[in-house]
DNA sequence: CGCGAGCTTGACGTTGTTCAACTAGAGTGG
DNA sequence: CCACTCTAGTTGAACAACGTCAAGCTCGCG
């Protein structure tokens, strides 16, 4: 059994300022949400959805750092997102077949939230807000797919390489110095390069003094020369 | 006025079986769609929603054919889908920032009902199983978006040629025999591939005995082999 | 100390683009 | 009816971009 501080941080968890979906939920509602939720802890690089497999579950990252990836033929795999914590996943294949059509994966020792798909079904059929906050969320998430798929089939190597980098600073660490939380392989993923073609760019643009890299550790020293970079290629 | 008898077209428009959106949706409900509808011709090459203008209304193609297409950096237009009857088009921005993330034009003379948005989101706020066919459909597109992704990034020249054609054979015109809506050009930009290339490998698939192709119109041949060329590639 | 996984580098090969020239057909005006 | 032009389509040669392959490197770890 839950103790009654567990359901006040999954209140939370659910109902954070940045997610915005469940701020329509009555406490009926949350309560429903909360009643088959798991909270689980899974170490780096375990699989938290594996694609092809029912999808029984939404998951809200609760802290840690997890990857989104389709994984394609012959074991070429494309990292679509990094997941920070507050970030809801799953539920693309809701309505239509029920199964994951991407894997996720935590990059960090990442805590989740597990709620039953079946309860968030429940909870929609019955909210209309909660709906609409859906609704708007597979949006915003479709606009990004879609500025991404004509980044990767338009942009060279670089601009994809400072596209990357800047993504990494701006959204997911909101800092000049960060910490790759993905190996070169999965970086290339990102890009859809292969890891030799992306270390050679990674080491020309430190040559260029635009970032300096050592390791994982990524400092970005000319965000304007990346940006150009990104706009022209 | 509307006449009874365009009243009537117009609710078969709306909810035809194969869209389904509208199965749930009450007399007055489709009345209130109606409402501020009006019934479009569009000729062939005209724009019928201009990307990265604002969102006034959702498109139903009654007739024809259209293109979704991103207009991206220097020219470099991305040809997303083709639209064939009794499709609905429009609303990416919606709940997000209420604008056209995407252009669409008409590729024949084409019939569509424009739908106001502010009708749209109201039949919405107030009809819960229509939201949950609004997701349902969402989420086949982010399917379809997602695969289509990852053949763009990970599949060769050949492959993704085949595939095109292929998608006009079962998805579109539903037969071996068929006129290309598009140009070179446009073809070429479904594909991502400049239209030289286009052209060179009609002309190999050609050759190899697995198509036909006189002007515009293209016989399909071989399936099987443009299957394996798609699977392999 | 040796081992192994991930990282890096260089040489080379392939894929796909660019550029320029040419062709065919449709419209247009004299 | 015949040039003329314009656009879309086609072709070939040169080129750039990107991937492949093989080798060597680094660093943590047993």
């Amino acid at each position: 059994m839950k103790s009654e501080l567990e359901i006040e941080q999954c209140e939370v968890c659910a109902c954070t300022p940045t997610l915005k979906l469940c701020k329509y939920l009555s406490q009926e509602e949350i309560f429903a949400l909360n009643r088959n939720k798991r909270e689980v802890v899974f170490r780096s690089g375990e699989i938290i959805f594996k694609q092809g497999t029912v999808s029984t579950h939404i998951a809200c990252i609760r802290s840690g750092l997890a990857k989104a990836f389709s994984e394609g033929a012959k074991g070429k795999n494309f990292l679509m997102s990094i997941l920070t914590p507050t970030e809801f996943v799953g539920g693309m294949g809701m309505y239509v077949d029920d199964l994951h059509h991407f894997s996720v994966a935590a990059l960090t020792e990442t805590k989740v939230c597990l709620i039953d798909v079946r309860d968030f079904k429940e909870v929609l059929s019955k909210n209309n807000m909660f709906c609409l906050e859906l609704i708007k969320r597979n949006n915003k998430r479709a606009i990004q797919s879609l500025n991404k798929t004509m980044d990767l089939t338009q942009k060279n190597m670089h601009g994809r390489v400072a596209d990357a980098i800047l993504y990494f600073k701006e959204q997911i660490f909101k800092s000049s110095v960060f910490d790759l939380p993905v190996n070169r392989q999965e970086f290339a993923n990102m890009v859809s390069l292969t890891k030799e073609s992306l270390i050679r760019i990674l080491k020309e643009f430190k040559e260029s003094g635009y970032i300096i890299i050592c390791q994982n550790r990524i400092e970005v020293l000319n965000v304007d020369a990346l940006k150009k970079i990104s706009i022209n290629s």
